[in-house]
DNA sequence: TTTTTAATTAACAAATTGTTTATTGTTAAT
DNA sequence: ATTAACAATAAACAATTTGTTAATTAAAAA
């Protein structure tokens, strides 16, 4: 094999290079439905999309034009695909310190008809504050906040359809097996908030019954209670606070219990 | 942003390309140390690295020359990263079927001195029987397999120490949290056999403790006991034997106890 | 003052785990 | 033939955790 090897690691000029190398996003946020005084809130995982143009700077037809499709762009040749996704999403927000997260490469043969061309695909979590307000600013009617129960079902652009369904499910996982849960609630929140944002991925009983989780949050090990400082936001009797603890989490499969 | 996004999208020629996509390739095997007659296995996760020639085919001297490195190779333009590797792995060991998957991008400008090239990395799980007749077979002195534990003091190619370090913590994680261990196992195994692949990346004492662990395989819902099938392999005493039922595993974080 | 509601505690049966001790069935040694 | 050795695993039981239902608390709203 070693000369194979070498033949294909020293030959550069033989082999084709791609026509170009994208980093593309799938900003998620969750907004709440039903906020009302005192109780607690209802949320919903959403993904941000746009509208591609029906023509293109030129005039001309535009491909894909008319469909949905997440945000991204070129990487530059001095920077990575998530130093591009976070460069990008960071210019269009004007927030800093937003997580991003790579989670895959798309790059079958086709994919895009302007060439061979590698998508680079992080998912983002943007607070909907910003989100709400961007919309309104701009009065951009090609930005977009769909479910993620629905979105599946749009008119979706190249191959962006099995990359917003790769961005769910690893959202999903992530939601129920680290703490990003974090980067979609404020620094101290009550377990009906923690509840909320984890309700909007899984149907877990343990998590869905107040009693339950309201006792389980207080034994893990990665959730602190905040001493001495309540909240009414939830319900009008003064409500414990909880925060994450910074550490990695690995539970086996084979000790947990089902 | 639609202007900004179109002229991104289009103007593909403003755009530096990369000068090389490749397929990299973590191989992981598990070998067992002691097999004696009668005893339960002792494994160690190994992983099998080529060493870089001095001199290249042309009798120059080669880049990153004599350091280790995982194999990998040019993606064509015809192909995934995904393929490439399953193609690569597949001519090279004979064997199909082997259990491959992606899990990282390495494209730090610089990373690779002969110019802007992207790594696509796997890892893939191949039988230590192969491993071990092809080293014998070629005499190959440049392939040799490396223990998880002593693998990162090496002196390593390119970036492969940040590669190999994330490929190790993708196995592990997997091996937890997935059914993954069945492609170091044979269909039908023995408690003591899957507790030794565990063994090699945890401590967990519900892993280690033969008796929790017997107890526990027969109620985990993705193994079935094998009807009416034993061995000796790992006991003079006949032994049940497990098989792995195809299926998500999803346990939450917050509904693990600690 | 009463009602309402989210948060929380209490209480207890059921299930699971940690741990120690015994049993089983075989091989290998005496 | 007997016994020692040993992996597998069953038995037993206390300790812990869960599922579930009921009760309590505190503040807003009626």
């Amino acid at each position: 094999m070693s000369n194979k090897q070498a033949l294909k690691q020293y030959d550069i000029k033989k082999y084709r290079t791609p026509d170009g190398y994208t980093s593309d996003i799938c900003v998620f946020t969750i907004i709440s439905e039903k906020n009302e005084a005192y109780k607690p809130p209802t949320m919903d995982l959403k993904i941000m999309l746009i509208k591609r143009a029906g023509l293109d700077s030129e005039g001309n037809m535009n491909i894909e034009a008319n469909k949905w499709a997440i945000p991204g762009g070129f990487v530059q040749d001095d920077e990575t695909g998530f130093q591009a996704a976070k460069r990008e999403l960071e210019e269009e927000t004007n927030i800093s310190g937003i997580h991003i997260k790579q989670f895959g490469v798309y790059d079958k043969p086709g994919r895009d008809p302007r060439g061979w061309i590698i998508s680079n695909a992080h998912y983002a979590i943007v607070p909907d504050t910003y989100l709400s307000l961007r919309k309104a600013q701009d009065d951009a009617a090609d930005i977009e906040l769909f479910s993620i129960k629905d979105v599946l079902k749009l008119d979706l652009a190249f191959d962006h359809e099995q990359i917003i369904g790769d961005a769910i499910q690893v959202i999903t996982n992530d939601l129920l097996q680290t703490t990003v849960a974090k980067n979609f609630l404020p620094e101290n929140f009550t377990y009906s908030e923690l509840q909320a944002v984890l309700r909007t991925v899984t149907d877990d009983p343990a998590i869905l019954s107040d009693q339950s989780f309201s006792r389980k949050i207080k034994s893990l090990p990665f959730i602190q209670e905040v001493q001495g400082k309540t909240t009414t936001r939830t319900s009008k009797r003064a409500t414990k606070l909880y925060t994450f603890i910074e550490m990695d989490i690995l539970k086996p499969i084979y000790t947990a219990r089902y």
